[in-house]
DNA sequence: CCGTTTTACGTAAACGTTTACTCCAATAAG
DNA sequence: CTTATTGGAGTAAACGTTTACGTAAAACGG
C-alpha cells in the first residue's frame, strides 16, 4: 500500500542497506548518493515503518501509562506532564484507564507486554504483588508515580507526611486549636495514613492532643467530601479548620459548608491538597498545599529512560503551599 | 529473551504453524495436540508479539487521539470514553496532547502514521487542510469529535447551534429579557458562531432585539471567563442572567460576581454547556445544557471501527439541559 | 608501483508472526 | 477395493526494517 524501503531503494538505484543507513544516519555513503535518495525519499513521501523497526530493533518508543480514572485532574495533570516530556523524547504514550478495577490492570499490562512498550508509568494506585509479579516477568523498566510500593522499584512522589505537617502547621500557625480532617480512603498505606500521621505530629507539636473523631474519610472525590464534611461537623461542632485530603473532597465540604451557610473562611477554614485547577476556581479560591503533578509527570519519564542503565533511584518532590483565601486567622483568646 | 512462537513449538513437538493456528483458533489441529499446545503455552508464560503480528497482518488494534489538552475537563471526559470502549474492544489508544499547537499536531500525525495506528480520533479541535492532506495520505479512517470540519469526514457531536437555542431559551421561559452571553473564542467557526446564532435564535423567537454589546468573547477557559464577566457587566449594567459557552467560563463568571458580591442566582442567573464536573462542583451548581461526553467518545472509536466498510455517517448526539441551582425564575413585571 | 587501509556500497539473514501451499494418512463413497 | 475427500499437520515465504559481513574500487603509505 504504502511505499517501503526497498521503493525507495529501486527508485534511487541503491540498495536498501544503504537507504536504511542514511535514514539513520550511520556512515557508510558518499554525500551524493544521500542527496539522491533523501530527494526521492520526499518526492515519494516515504515513511518509515516504526512496527518492522520495532521487530527488529527492539524499541518501539512508546511508554505505557496506568492511571485510575483519566478524567480526573489530578491523574491528567500527570498525564499531560508524560505526554509533553515522552513528546520531547519522541516517545509515544498508550493510556490505559484502569478504573480502580484490578482485573483490568492485569489485561492492560499483558496488553502493554505484548505490543512491546518500553517502559511502564504506573500513577496514584496501590500497587499489588500481583502487578508486580507480572511487570517483573516481563522485565521492563517501570516507575510508580504518586505511590509507592513493597517492592524495590523507584517511585517519585512527595513526602505526603510531611506536606502534611506543613499544611496543618499552616492552620496552627494562624490561632486554629481545633482542626478535623477528612482523610482519604481508610487504611490506604501510602495517600491515607502517612497524611494522618503528618496531621498528628503537627497537633502534637503544639501539645494538641489528637481525636480520633476529628478524622473522617473519603475517597478523594468531591461527593465523599460533602458527606465527610457532614460527618466530621455533625461530630464536632468546635472545629474552626478542616484539612481535606484532595481539593476535590475540599471543593465537596466548600459545597456542603455553602449548603449550611456556614461561610467560609468566615466561620470555618478549609485546606486542600494538590493544587490542582478545582482548588484555583473554587469560591472562595482554596489555600491547598500542592503538589508539583505536572514536573513529576515529566520527571517519571525521565527516570524512566534513564533507568536503561544505573537503576534510577526514587526521588521525592517538594510540596508547596498555595495561599489563596479559604484560611482566615483567628484571635487564639477567643477560639473564634 | 522472551518466549517466541518457536520456543513454544519446539517444546510441544509441533509446528510453529500450529502454534499459530491454536492462538488464532484457525481449524486445522486435533483437540489433543491443542491442548497439548496450550499447556506448554502456560508452563513457559509465552505471550505473542504484537509488534510482529502487526508486521504481518497490518494490524496494530491501537489508535491514535489528538487533544488540545488532556488536563481539560472536557477532553478527558470524551477520552475517557474513547479508552473504555476501546478496551472493550481490544484495542489500545495512544494520546497525543496538541496543545493548541499546528506544528505538534503534524509531527503527531506523523509519529502516529509511522506507528501504523488503525484509526484516529481527534477531539475538539479546528481541523485544518493540512491535517487534511496528511491524513487522506495516509489513507487512515478518522473521526472527529466535537468538531467538523469542510470536508467529508464523519463527525460526532451536538448541534451547538440548537443547543444554544434550547439554553438560552429555558432563560427567556424564567423571565429572563436581558440576557449577555460568554462565548468562546472569536470567530471559531465550530464553538462560536453557531453558538451565537443559537444564542440570536431564541432571542428573536421572542422578540428581543439582539445587541452585539451584550455578547463577549473568551477561550473557554476559567480565566477568560473571569475577565469576560467584568467586560459584560460593564458594557450591560442591566443583564439577569448569563450564558456561558462552557462550565469553566461559567465557573470564571461565579467567580467574579462572587467577588463583586453579586449573587448567584439571585441577582444574576448562569448557565453553562458541557455538564463537567466543574458544573457540579459550582458553588452553587451550575444548570448547564449538557453535552454527552463520555457516550461521545464511545461512539467515536465505534464509528472509526465500523467504517471499515461502508463509510459511516456523521451523527449529532442529543445534548440535555442538567438543571441545577444557577437560574432563579424572576418576576417579568418587574425585570428585577 | 605494490601492498594496505579506507570508503562506499551490496547481499542476505534476522526479528516473530501469519498463511498459502503441500503432503500424508485416515476415512468415506462408489 | 479403488478413488476421492477430509483432517491434521508441516514448510517456507512474506511483512519492512536493521545490520553483520563481504567486496570492489579508491585512497594512501612507503
Amino acid at each position: 500500500m504504502s511505499y517501503t524501503i526497498k521503493d525507495v531503494a529501486k527508485k534511487a538505484n541503491v540498495s536498501v542497506a544503504t537507504v536504511s543507513r542514511i535514514l539513520n544516519n550511520l556512515p557508510g555513503y558518499s554525500e551524493k548518493t544521500k542527496e539522491k535518495v533523501l530527494q526521492v525519499i520526499t518526492e515519494m513521501g516515504y515513511q518509515p515503518n516504526a512496527i518492522a523497526r520495532g521487530l527488529i530493533n527492539k524499541k518501539t518508543k512508546t511508554l505505557g501509562v496506568l492511571l485510575p480514572a483519566v478524567s480526573d485532574t489530578f491523574a491528567s495533570v500527570v498525564l499531560s506532564g508524560i505526554e509533553d516530556m515522552a513528546h520531547d523524547l519522541d516517545y509515544s504514550v498508550m493510556v490505559c484507564n484502569t478504573a480502580k478495577d484490578g482485573i483490568r490492570t492485569m489485561k492492560y499490562l499483558q496488553a502493554l507486554r505484548e505490543k512491546q512498550v518500553d517502559g511502564i508509568i504506573f500513577i496514584s494506585e496501590f500497587f499489588k504483588e500481583e502487578y508486580y509479579n507480572a511487570i517483573t516477568a516481563m522485565k521492563l523498566p517501570i516507575v510508580l508515580v504518586s505511590t509507592k510500593s513493597a517492592y524495590d522499584i523507584p517511585f517519585i512522589k512527595v513526602d505526603d507526611e510531611k506536606a502534611v505537617l506543613d499544611g496543618v502547621m499552616y492552620l496552627l500557625e494562624r490561632g486554629h486549636r481545633s482542626i478535623g480532617m477528612i482523610a482519604g480512603t481508610k487504611g490506604d498505606t501510602i495517600a491515607t495514613i502517612p497524611r494522618i500521621e503528618g496531621y498528628k505530629k503537627a497537633l502534637n507539636k503544639q501539645g494538641i492532643a489528637f481525636e480520633t473523631k476529628k478524622v473522617v474519610y473519603g475517597d478523594f472525590g468531591f461527593e465523599s467530601g460533602i458527606e465527610a464534611a457532614e460527618e466530621l461537623l455533625y461530630h464536632n461542632k468546635d472545629v474552626t479548620a478542616i484539612f481535606c485530603s484532595s481539593d476535590e473532597m475540599a471543593a465537596g465540604a466548600l459545597s456542603y459548608l455553602y449548603r449550611m451557610s456556614i461561610r467560609v473562611p468566615d466561620e470555618i477554614s478549609l485546606v486542600g491538597y494538590d493544587n490542582t485547577k478545582v482548588a484555583e476556581m473554587a469560591i472562595p479560591p482554596l489555600t491547598t498545599v500542592g503538589q508539583p503533578l505536572y514536573e513529576m509527570g515529566k520527571n517519571s519519564v525521565r527516570m524512566l529512560l534513564e533507568r536503561e542503565d544505573g537503576q534510577s533511584k526514587s526521588m521525592f518532590m517538594p510540596h508547596k503551599i498555595a495561599e489563596r483565601e479559604s484560611v482566615k486567622s483567628i484571635d487564639q483568646s477567643t477560639g473564634e
